[in-house]
DNA sequence: GATGAATGAGCTTTCATTCAT
DNA sequence: TATGAATGAAAGCTCATTCAT
């Protein structure tokens, strides 16, 4: 018993409770929906009372935004590189795009729980205005900014392209994470095929 | 009173009941969440007792059950004429294909609600075994078989294309319906976009 | 489907209505608890709509009532041999007590639907006022007064006498119907016991 | 209302919730029967919102077990002074059985609804398992041993005979209990006189 | 005599949240 | 920083009963 008390105090003080609450949260609210997820079920995973979780939250709507937000951020930390590479010129633009793409892909596939939560929930309200939402939006149309200004692509609407892009790889992302049960060819295989062929039937 | 009564009545004799019910249960529950709607709000919209409900639907879940079968068998429906005309042999059929996946984005979009709770829910229970849900998916089978058949396409993994070709399409749908905030550019131009890259970089 | 359906009509005739609703309501009380039962089991069981009860009975206490007085009809019925016998003075007093302690513990085992519904639940209102309840009472007295003139009893209180009696056979009644868990010895050793023990102790 | 109230938190502090809550329970399970009671009842006759019960009974079944382990803990220790005297061998063991039968019954009249509650509900699932409740038939076992120890009884089936007297204490317990409207005679004598009978027509 | 449709009231239970400590 | 005690509100669901037919 106190071994075992001894174990999580030490676990306490590594992450902060704020971390130890968000993580518990995004997992539960994924397993079980968020609205079937109560305070105390949280509370109870990490070991604390109900209350303490409003010492780092407003309310249970404020703990969800803040998981969202973090889930931007960590893709946007993903692509940070795909960007670089493309300012430095040193790289075939199309190619890029592609990588950024199943970059893309596997960060959903990686963090489904975030993803689902981020991209398929009900919860309207924060996305779209959050900086750090546009941000990763913004590194997508770098790319395919780079690949017209290289005369690669048929199509010079880069915001459209890019929304097809974006439709693309988030419908193979969501169909994957959220329909586990349907009988999918090998995930590498389909991710590819529609990030190949959408790429190609772009081309010029 | 008793004019907005008789007005009622009247409706009520129109549709079924049971009709009402699933209508204003699937508006509710996409513009609240599954979880937020109470057997109560249903009932209050419909102008009918929460008991009543109970006459026609075992319990919540059945209800949800119900709305999505249906949803699956008006999308069935809509692709019902596709199938036929493939049959006929008369048709090309890399056009009647694409004709098929735009008749599908344009039954989600004429249909948020239904589409929305359908394949966007918390709800993974039912549906892959429902056998509506299995037609539905093997009309787009055949389109892809078709294409296949008449050498139209570089690859003859069925399975695998038709999955991408869903992976695009649901996209596009999902983020058109769920991410209504987000500027995109004119629906038909988008979805076209979508689907005639997709099959572009299909082709043989 | 049909052949069943005649079958029950059958039945519906040869019964009243009326009787096949109190013997279902009576199992299924005393199965349940009064309180568990609802109007809906009891027609779902004898195959009629819940309104065709009320064309019967006022409403789900009145079944209760007519219930009781029913058992206490019986249970009258049964003592009335031994009633008889007693006015024609050819027996002696003292066995024909005991045969009837144990008609009425007989009684109680044969019918412990009826005996839990009448002595054992929450239904004081109406019991004592009840006139075939009063017979009922009046029929051990008769057997005790007849023990007191032939002086086989050390005490003449007559009331008091018969009180002690029915609190002995109620006693053994009620545990062996409402406790069945209980690890009793055979039925009938614990009931002559029990009658033979307490006549015997008020014997002179 | 504020002199209501601080008389209220006294109380509150004196007893502790748990047990006001088994008081209020009991009481209003008795008077309207256990499935008549709802939480609310009870949480309303202790000025407690009916969440406050469940931070001390998981569900309401679980409330009705603890009143009734409550009420066999009252009954063993009321008769652990006959068994200390039994053991004593300095009294005579048939005194000490009619003593202890006494108390049974006082113990029930004492506590109508405790007894009520206990024996005489729709509540077989846990008693005879409950030690507390193994327990107290124990004692009268005891009881019974040591007249047939002593030669005092013509039979030496202690299972046998100790079930008669049980049956015979629980029978008039009950009756006076449940049937408050009955004219019984005074309560005293009535249950001197099944007491004194029974054991009288047990001796050798 | 019998029913199908409907309801108002009520149930047990759970929830997000607060507050004194 | 963290908790234990408590609550108002609401959930899903079932019930006895009624009424038009």
């Amino acid at each position: 018993m106190l071994t075992v008390n001894a174990f999580q105090k030490r676990q306490r003080d590594k992450d902060t409770l704020r971390q130890q609450i968000m993580d518990a949260a995004r997992d539960l609210f994924v397993e079980q929906g968020y609205e079937n997820v109560s305070m105390r079920k949280i509370a109870d995973r990490i070991d604390y009372s109900p209350t303490a979780i409003y010492l780092h939250f407003k309310d249970k709507s404020e703990l969800l935004k803040s998981i969202c937000t973090a889930t931007f951020t960590g893709l946007a930390s993903a692509l940070e590189g795909i960007s670089a590479k493309l300012h430095s010129g040193k790289h075939d633009p199309v190619e890029l795009l592609k990588k950024g793409l199943h970059i893309y892909v596997e960060f959903g596939l990686a963090h489904p729980n975030h993803y689902q939560l981020t991209f398929l929930s009900h919860n309207d309200d924060l996305r779209h205005e959050d900086p750090i939402c546009i941000q990763a939006f913004a590194y997508l149309m770098e790319g395919v900014d780079a690949c017209i200004a290289a005369g690669r692509f048929s199509s010079n609407h880069a915001q459209e392209i890019s929304q097809a892009l974006w439709s693309a790889v988030h419908g193979v992302t969501s169909l994957l994470i959220q329909h586990s049960a349907f009988p999918f060819v090998a995930r590498k295989r389909l991710v590819s095929r529609v990030i190949d062929s959408m790429v190609r039937g772009l081309e010029a």
